[in-house]
DNA sequence: GAAGATTGAAGTTTCAATCTTT
DNA sequence: AAAGATTGAAACTTCAATCTTC
């Protein structure tokens, strides 16, 4: 392995060790929830839920969890009252989990807090951020 | 913020949640500790460490872990005999954390199954290895 | 029997409190 | 009183087993 490529993950790691951490520490002086909720609620928005509301599945694919992880994290995103277990009528075995009103409020007052996190310790330092997009895209999909 | 930087942030988040999972498996599968043992023991082989040593708080700083995390990351590693803890003479409040040989030999083994992810997951799809690294580099840093 | 999801038990990480030394 | 590190209790995550439905 060379040393650019090398450099270049080390590099990444780095970010990656730095910034969630400090989402995680706005979102607290906030008042606000931790970074994972933000996560769940954020799928159940527009686009990916057509009827603001996905199956633990779906949901699993977005976030990063195991399947049981997900499924204690929504526990206690739904008893702040967030998101709402729904049955599925086609399918008993399986659950919908619906955003709530609640769940979109918070949602937004999330987003903010997030964004200038981003700005100042991501965006203002990037020169380029179309190329970095362009450089990772391909890195993070599934196993071709 | 535009929605090439928040792309870009997307898409590092993506890699970062796939490939040290990938590593996971690859050392389970091949019978070695996981990652976090990895990045304990590779800083205290050579560069950082000139005895071999390196404290506590020295370490915490290479390692993505609380202080508390760390003395408990350490108990086990201690535990399986690849660090040894030894005392400071000159400020008897701190620990060394010593590389042992059998620490050297794990560490010897663990790269190449991590280098072998790295090198299909991340640098076969990688164009420009320099530019990704440049990029990045500056993100990474402590706060200024 | 396999798929979707949850539960019990175990492992890991964190916060707050503690202990020792400076 | 502050710094270095550890400990107890609580929070979070995971694995294996389970339950229900297909």
């Amino acid at each position: 392995m060379d040393e650019e490529t090398l450099g270049a993950w080390r590099a990444l790691l780095n970010v990656h060790a730095r910034i969630p951490g400090q989402v995680e520490e706005a979102l607290a002086a906030a008042g606000l929830p931790p970074l994972a909720w933000y996560d769940v609620l954020w799928p159940l928005y527009r686009a990916r839920a057509p009827a603001r509301r996905l199956r633990m599945g779906a949901l699993a694919a977005e976030v990063t969890l195991s399947r049981t992880g997900l499924t204690r994290l929504v526990d206690r995103i739904e008893e702040a009252g967030l998101v709402r277990r729904e049955s599925v009528a086609e399918d008993r075995r399986g659950s919908y989990i619906v955003r709530t009103r609640a769940g979109a409020e918070r949602l937004r007052r999330m987003w903010p807090v997030y964004e200038r996190v981003l700005e100042e310790a991501f965006a203002a330092q990037l020169r380029n951020p179309r190329a970095l997009r362009r450089a990772l895209e391909p890195l993070g999909r599934r196993p071709s």
